[in-house]
DNA sequence: AACACTATTAGACCATAGTCTAGATTGATA
DNA sequence: TATCAATCTAGACTATGGTCTAATAGTGTT
């Protein structure tokens, strides 16, 4: 009796993986989430989630930071993500932040079941094109990503726009709140990522592909 | 009777590549460099040079400046690069800014003549290693780098410590000008850049791997 | 030599970034 | 319910960043 969650935004598609997953797997329990905090929260109240299937770009997760996130709360998790692009450094990162596998979602959903079957093993699945090279993540950059999912995600999104280059003010817009706030989140940042200038709070977040 | 300029910091290198070509090449005059402003001032003075051998990591260079700064004010100029990296991205930047050739150091002599050959021929030369992926440079990332070489040497250094992560103090520190003239820098490169913080500079140079 | 042009320098001034302190809210726990 | 811890919020204050103006020095041109 397994027990998937499936964190997407897209209800089309969580629901054309549901069927998919039922013919391949009988006695299948399905738990969905379409943002990241709806993910942590579910993985919260369900200890016994034997999988789950995330999204790289979900509201308030910033492709790498869910994955970071959750491998950081729920060590033990099996992670595979599932992604619209298949680009080869974008999966390399994924396995090297610990997801177990990276499925495509072009794939026929034969494959997809294989590919999970593969997972639930405790072996790592990718597309046959990226299998060649997976290149190792530095000490340095573990070490970040370690310092990244220390930040809440409100912070992570503050981080996302200093990335993008914005104003504090202009931040502080798109998020509905004051530049104080902004700024006092700025200063959490720093300290959490151990840097003191917002160049390279952006060079961090850079490093990571965030 | 053909004429290089080789421009590397290293005398001794200069040196052992010049006995390596004279057993290739009769009729060979050669003119010597050791840092960007030299290398400029030297295709400035000899209009008819028939081949740059260019080091990437020069005193005021900083890695790509050089060949994109050269590139801008002599585009007619073959270009090698001699490098003592050969990691794969950097060979496909060099390419795409315009590099006739990629010639690591560690290449034995009688190879590299053959190299500088094919390229005095108006070919290509890259490491076997790296002939595979040679990435096409973006527009968008072209369209930076003409942008960059509008810098001038002082503006570049002034990036590079930018991308550093430096506050303006610490860059006044390093350069030995006050801060308010760092200031007066900063501001050129933005308007040339054509961005409005320090941020998005910082990201331009990452972009461009400055 | 006189000229225009550009890089470099810097001071005065204003805007933005960042720190410190602290109240309000939420969630888990006893 | 009471309480602790963490997050989010924001105001007051200081440091740093960025613009404008302008002087100096070098470069190539006529």
């Amino acid at each position: 009796m397994a027990k998937f969650l499936i964190a997407d935004d897209h209800p089309l598609f969580r629901e054309a993986l549901q069927g998919a997953l039922a013919n391949h797997f009988s006695e299948l329990t399905l738990r969905e989430a379409e943002d990241l905090d709806s993910t942590l929260s579910a993985l919260n109240n369900d200890d016994d989630v034997d999988l789950l299937l995330l999204d790289l770009h979900m509201p308030g997760s910033g492709d790498l930071y869910g994955l970071i996130r959750v491998r950081e709360d729920y060590p033990l998790l099996p992670v595979a993500i599932i992604s619209g692009s298949e680009d080869s450094s974008i999966v390399a990162k994924c396995i090297g932040f610990g997801a177990l596998g990276f499925i495509p979602k072009s794939l026929p959903s034969a494959e997809i079941a294989e590919a999970i079957d593969t997972i639930l093993q405790g072996d790592t699945w990718v597309p046959k094109e990226n299998r060649e090279r997976l290149d190792v993540i530095s000490d340095e950059d573990q070490q970040l990503a370690q310092k990244v999912s220390e930040l809440t995600p409100q912070q992570y999104r503050v981080l996302h726009f200093l990335h993008e280059g914005l104003l504090n003010k202009q931040i502080a817009y798109q998020l509905g709140i004051t530049e104080a706030t902004v700024k006092a989140h700025i200063t959490a940042i720093f300290r959490k990522l151990g840097v003191y200038s917002r160049t390279q709070a952006v060079l961090v977040a850079e490093r990571l592909q965030l």
